[in-house]
DNA sequence: TTGCGATTGTTATATAATTAACGAGAAAGC
DNA sequence: GCTTTCTCGTTAATTATATAACAATCGCAA
């Protein structure tokens, strides 16, 4: 499928960024675009553009650029947006509910299909698409229904047991909003992490030392 | 303050993450650690331990290694996390709501004054130590205090305007929960951005690609 | 249908980041 | 107090990433 096996992970986390851009494009009615227009809009150079896109095929044209609608699909494709990856959510508490409500997970590849807690007043509410359940039904929901995935949103102190339970039902593809490390412990897994935490103080080192920008 | 005045965003991204786990070794009461140690617990090299904490001194002693809490303390200082810089939150919806009860602000460098909305049934509500504001206050608010940074949790068509007032009050740094770039816009401006679904769709492509790891 | 301007894909170069190597200095044991 | 072991800070080597350069190719106009 790809050019080469070896993409770096940094490419892979600027596909987004591009799919965002050609959506706007897209809005605007903008049929083509050149590599050079492009990175004048994200900021970024014409041949990073190029070089990145050219790591998965040569989607445009000597003379012309590249087709608006034609790359966001490419660029889709590549992410897989249209598997459509069963997850579940665990942890309703603020985030949890936020997240769930927030996003529209049929665009980014996934569907939620359940949620989990510990909290019994919150068994039985409504988020989005899902209903909340009794955490203790994780391994008969997960036994009767495929899940591809979950997104962590609970407490750090109870991401150890939890994970520890996922990983047993065979889940090994997490979207970590909690405050701790997976990939530090399990090797085989696929995490994505979210540590608010960690970003707010990136904000604030580069606020105290502003004048080095 | 620091040896090097050009210090590579991906180092200063790190710290907290270096924070963290040292705040993990200072509750099991770990007196000293050697980078050797430290690196084998976060899954890095000991080479970029070293390396990084060389960036702004020498804070280990040959022989020894670490002292935990002097070495977690040297760290706070260098991102900042005693300033308490000002805050406020634009937008109350569910995103705004999750960030301003979930996280402890004080410990991250900030303290959260005000919050304001659109909205009018919100106006009033207390989330956490803050009251949402008719967000028509947002100019008058801000010349009575001094506020040192906006956390942007409206939607994404909210934003351009939301951004072009805070900008002109003055406040030009901005914590990115919306899923629009403002860096691409305002060069004079210091932004982390939390682009949720931009993590998500990479978390799709790993799931969709997995193999290659 | 021919030629010119535009713009890609790709190769070469420059820059940045990571890892390895090692000398110097401190602690701990004898 | 001497020696051995540890472990840092730092410099060197390697690897990865980003930028620049340019030839090949295509649309478009004359």
């Amino acid at each position: 499928m790809s050019k080469s096996d070896n993409i770096s992970m940094l490419v892979i986390r600027r596909l987004p960024r591009y799919y965002r851009f050609l959506s706007e494009l897209e809005e605007q009615h903008t049929e083509r675009i050149s590599s050079n227009k492009l990175a004048q809009i994200m900021n970024v150079t014409a041949s990073q553009v190029r070089q990145d896109l050219n790591c998965f095929g040569g989607f445009g044209q000597q003379g012309y650029g590249y087709s608006v609608s034609q790359l966001k699909e490419e660029i889709s494709n590549i992410l897989g947006l249209n598997h459509g990856y069963k997850a579940i959510l665990i942890g309703a508490g603020n985030f949890g509910t936020a997240v769930a409500k927030h996003l529209d997970f049929k665009k980014l590849g996934f569907e939620l299909v359940g949620g989990f807690e510990i909290d019994r007043e919150k068994f039985g509410e409504t988020l989005g698409d899902i209903v909340v359940r009794d955490e203790a039904e994780l391994e008969s929901f997960c036994t009767e229904n495929h899940v591809d995935a979950a997104f962590l949103c609970v407490p750090r102190q109870n991401v150890e047991s939890t994970l520890e339970r996922l990983y047993r039902l065979g889940i090994k593809c997490y979207w970590n909003f909690s405050h701790y490390d997976i990939s530090a412990k399990y090797s085989d897994t696929v995490v994505e992490n979210v540590h608010l935490s960690d970003n707010l103080m990136t904000l604030c080192y580069r606020m105290t030392n502003r004048g080095e920008l």
